[in-house]
RNA sequence: GGGCGCGUAGCUCAGCUGGUCAGAGCGCUCGCUUUACACGCGAGAGGUCACAGGUUCGACCCCUGUCGCGCCCACCA
């Protein structure tokens, strides 16, 4: 289609046919060959198989996306690994889910043929989310796509867990965990929210065994007190001291319970006096193993009371709290109950209250693994930007704990661990002999997921794409997943390969609803990117409805990264406008320019004038900036300069002052030059509208964009003289419209005028923009308009108001007397003069000088 | 409770190691059918840089405190 048919960039006509051009094209597949250092990669984290693309996956993936095409361009390797995560819990949820909606249930069918369904639902709508990728313009090999549950991952993730086993980091305990109910499993701390509830406070007394009295302790779950082992109060309390090493007589059960001390009782909380349940407390749990206390358990997983909990047993956990306290109030050991309100642990997964419970579990000791990957950051072998996040990584991981790994679900790797009587055998075949069963449970998601960046390369075996691609590059992510994710494969890669898995961890902003608060489809404060790209409704969190304009992918990934910063961030629609405008802008020069340039001309710098030199020598800071921005991860500035250069420098300006000049060979070849340059280098950020444009360029019809290079700083086009003469016009040309504004002349009035000498290269220029007439030393000024290094006389006679005229003036001379006086007054402060540095002082009396001879020029 | 960060034009945000920084985009006002673009062009108005002290010749930028907001970690029975 021709440029000239239209006068707008339509992206949804425009974007289908570039997509299929890139894949078609095969550039998006390095060739596993040369070294990991000379080649560049990226680690995409890997979307939830059931997932949608929300606004985290799009800003990410722009991200990741700009880093990619800008490598590539520079004729590396470059490869950005793709794939899915199997996500545990989500995905067996949303199963389940399903089933349920057919009116059967996981138990019903049985272990495999759930499974098998979690297949079939993974190979229906696995897919998803890899189109939306592609929608967005993502660059992923997606020929090699991987997934954390496939034959080769599983390989690497049974050979990892063997390993660490057999190196005595994995192992089985009873610990205290986060039950889950809901889900019926184990879940790690890290997928706990904590809710704000008002419970009620019970304050009840435990006789001392020797009759000489009671101490009070309080508690919100008084059945827990069925498990109670210990009351324990803190050494320093003078009030209880002389009770230590005594003991008190359980209410209830009768059994006898010692009076042990321990810092972690506060002194000024409650009475100062704690009961100690190290069955269903994590604090009283870390009690009970510090003090050697037993651990009982009167709350099964079923959320029942069990046989410890005696002649409660079988009873729910309500019924026993219920039966408990009227126990206790019918013993009169009841002292008080009253409302409290604090927070309390719920699951992220299933929203039920979290029952603390002691349960066998496999277990993972990381304090082994976490020293290398605090001296990767430490040494800044591994660096994490912005800067302020690696104190947050590594906070947590110099405080460490044990990682329980196993859950009890149906969906993901199973434990290669099998268990014959008292005897386990851990191994990645099933063990010799009969009467072996495999441990039931799968391990924690995030397991799999630690080993991502080596796994996909086809770890544990010496592959090709192994030693082309590892270790990545960077590794893009939002925050939230730093411990969860990010510490793990840092951790994972060092023991495992050897190696840091990537150099860089950029941690991006995290976007939120325009209002302030989280992107949640729930709360209708969450924006889909497909809508944002293909005109969709507006979800309620804005004040406007209606839908969305189709804005195209360009204009949300230049609009999501000029709203990302080294913080949180509130979307903003206004900078996806402003991308599509960039879009629209970039469109409309190139209509423009392709106009005016004959067939065949080849882009080469070659500038006659001094505005052909003043753009070559933007162009390349626009170069230097733009790719200083991308190393330190500045996206943000990174596209809004762009914006600023092309609207305010390359269109504003320059295709302006060429405008009326006769396109001769060395104009034809240095606007294209320009244009192909300017789209290579915004090509990583819109790579769209950037290669459909380039398609039009003379010599471009066939090569693709996103395999051509990327622009490089040329230093001898940098040309100061000219930026110095250029910038001169532009405030001169700005100085002469403001000044036209101030009168009643019609716009289009050509009015003669002198311009100062020092404008001979540019006059005509100025002349033409500012629409004047340059004229000779006849005629008397009628207005004077102050520009840089002299004065231009306006000879309009009576057009113009002398009195209008006069009054500007003496506001100027005014405005002037006064910044003199300021600039004297500094200079004559002697502190100034004596503890300034040298130039500044020069600086200030530079500027003194200009604002004298400026005040001259002025007149009486 | 600990840690981190933020409060700059109506809105969303830039302002590097203190010395033309008081800025941009959008919005708003006024004027333009100027032969690439009205998703355009030109020109404007708008802020005591949260508040109070302090350091300094000089602070939006450093220090202290106060108020407001956000996030993370720990999670006082």
């Amino acid at each position: 289609m021709s440029l000239q048919d239209r006068t707008r960039f339509d992206p949804a006509e425009v974007e289908p046919r570039i997509s299929a051009r890139w894949l078609a094209d095969g550039l998006y597949h390095p060739e596993p060959e040369g070294a990991a250092d000379e080649n560049y990669s990226i680690a995409i984290p890997p979307p939830n198989v059931t997932g949608a693309l929300h606004m985290g996956h799009a800003l990410n993936g722009s991200v990741q996306d700009a880093l990619i095409r800008l490598h590539r361009m520079r004729g590396q390797r470059a490869k950005w690994i793709l794939g899915t995560d199997h996500a545990g819990i989500a995905t067996q949820a949303q199963v389940e889910k399903r089933l349920i909606s057919e009116g059967t249930s996981r138990e019903a069918i049985g272990r495999e043929a759930f499974t098998e369904r979690v297949w079939e639902w993974r190979s229906e709508f696995g897919g998803t989310i890899i189109d939306q990728f592609k929608r967005l313009g993502a660059s992923c090999d997606y020929e090699e796509e991987r997934f954390t549950l496939d034959d080769g991952y599983a390989k690497a993730v049974v050979k990892v867990f063997v390993a660490l086993y057999d190196k005595g980091c994995i192992y089985r305990d009873h610990y205290m965990v986060n039950w889950d109910p809901g889900t019926g499993s184990a879940i790690s701390d890290l997928e706990v929210e904590d809710r704000e509830v008002t419970d009620t406070l019970f304050s009840v007394a435990y006789p001392l065994s020797d009759g000489s009295g009671e101490v009070v302790v309080a508690t919100v779950r008084p059945e827990t007190m069925l498990a109670d082992t210990a009351v324990a109060v803190n050494p320093a309390d003078e009030r209880y001291t002389h009770l230590i090493g005594k003991s008190v007589v359980l209410p209830l059960v009768g059994r006898e319970l010692p009076i042990i001390a321990d810092d972690y009782v506060k002194v000024d909380f409650g009475t100062g006096c704690l009961k100690i349940t190290p069955g269903h407390d994590p604090n009283d749990f870390e009690i009970g193993r510090r003090h050697g206390l037993e651990e009982l358990s009167a709350i099964g997983e079923d959320g029942c009371m069990t046989a410890d909990a005696g002649a409660y047993a079988g009873l729910t956990v309500a019924q026993a709290r219920t039966r408990v306290v009227a126990d206790l109030e019918a013993a009169g050991q009841m002292r008080a109950a009253e409302p409290y309100t604090h927070t309390v642990p719920f699951s992220h997964r299933s929203g039920e209250r979290i029952e603390p419970l002691i349960s066998l579990q496999w277990f993972m000791r990381m304090d082994e693994l976490a020293a290398p990957a605090i001296a990767a950051v430490r040494e800044g072998r591994v660096r994490i930007h912005p800067e302020s996040q690696s104190r947050r990584y590594l906070d947590w991981l110099e405080n460490i704990r044990p990682w329980c790994v196993s859950r009890q679900l149906w969906w993901g790797h199973r434990l290669p661990v099998y268990y014959r009587g008292e005897e386990t055998y851990v191994g990645a075949e099933h063990p010799a002999g009969d009467g072996w069963t495999q441990d039931p449970d799968v391990l924690d998601t995030w397991f799999s997921s630690a080993l991502w960046p080596f796994a996909t390369l086809g770890w544990p075996d010496d592959t090709p794409q192994l030693r082309a691609f590892y270790p990545t590059n960077v590794l893009s992510t939002a925050r939230d997943i730093l411990f969860l994710w990010v510490a793990r494969m840092v951790m994972m890669g060092i023991e495992f390969t050897g190696e840091v898995p990537f150099t860089d961890v950029y941690c991006h902003s995290v976007i939120q609803a325009p209002d302030g608060r989280r992107m949640s489809k729930s709360l209708g404060t969450g924006i889909d990117p497909l809508d944002l790209i293909d005109g969709g409704p507006r979800p309620p969190v804005f004040t406007e409805g209606g839908d969305f304009p189709a804005y195209g992918a360009d204009a949300v990934r230049f609009g999501l990264m000029a709203m990302s910063s080294t913080q949180d961030v509130r979307f903003s629609e206004e900078k996806v406008a402003q991308g599509q405008a960039l879009a629209n802008k970039l469109f409309n020069a190139s209509r423009f320019i392709l106009g005016k340039v004959p067939e065949g001309t080849g882009p080469a710098a070659r500038p006659t004038t001094v505005e052909d030199r003043w753009i070559l020598s933007r162009l390349q800071r626009i170069v230097g900036e733009t790719t200083e921005r991308v190393e330190v991860f500045a996206f943000s500035k990174a596209v809004l300069g762009l914006y600023d250069f092309v609207y305010g420098e390359l269109c504003d300006w320059y295709l302006e002052l060429i405008k009326t000049r006769e396109i001769d060979d060395d104009l034809a070849a240095t606007l294209t030059y320009v244009l192909s340059e300017t789209l290579a280098l915004c090509h990583p950020f819109i790579p769209f509208v950037t290669e459909e444009l380039w398609t039009h360029v003379p010599g471009h019809e066939d090569g693709l964009l996103a395999a051509a290079p990327y622009p490089r700083v040329e230093p001898a086009l940098i040309d100061v003289p000219a930026e110095t003469r250029v910038a001169d016009l532009i405030t001169a040309v700005t100085a002469l419209r403001a000044w036209r504004e101030t009168t009643d002349l019609p716009p289009k009035t050509i009015l003669p005028a002198r311009i100062p000498a020092a404008y001979a290269d540019t006059q005509t220029l100025i002349a033409r923009l500012a629409r004047l007439e340059p004229i000779g030393d006849d005629g008397e000024a009628s207005a004077l308009v102050p520009v840089p290094g002299g004065v231009v006389e306006i000879v309009a006679g009576y057009l113009v108001d002398p009195a209008v005229e006069a009054a500007k003036r003496e506001q100027r001379r005014a405005a002037l007397t006064a910044e003199i006086a300021r600039a004297e007054g500094k200079l004559a402060n002697p502190g100034f003069i004596a503890k300034a540095p040298p130039h500044l002082i020069e600086a200030e009396r530079g500027k003194l000088a200009r604002l004298r001879e400026d005040l001259e020029e002025t007149g009486t």
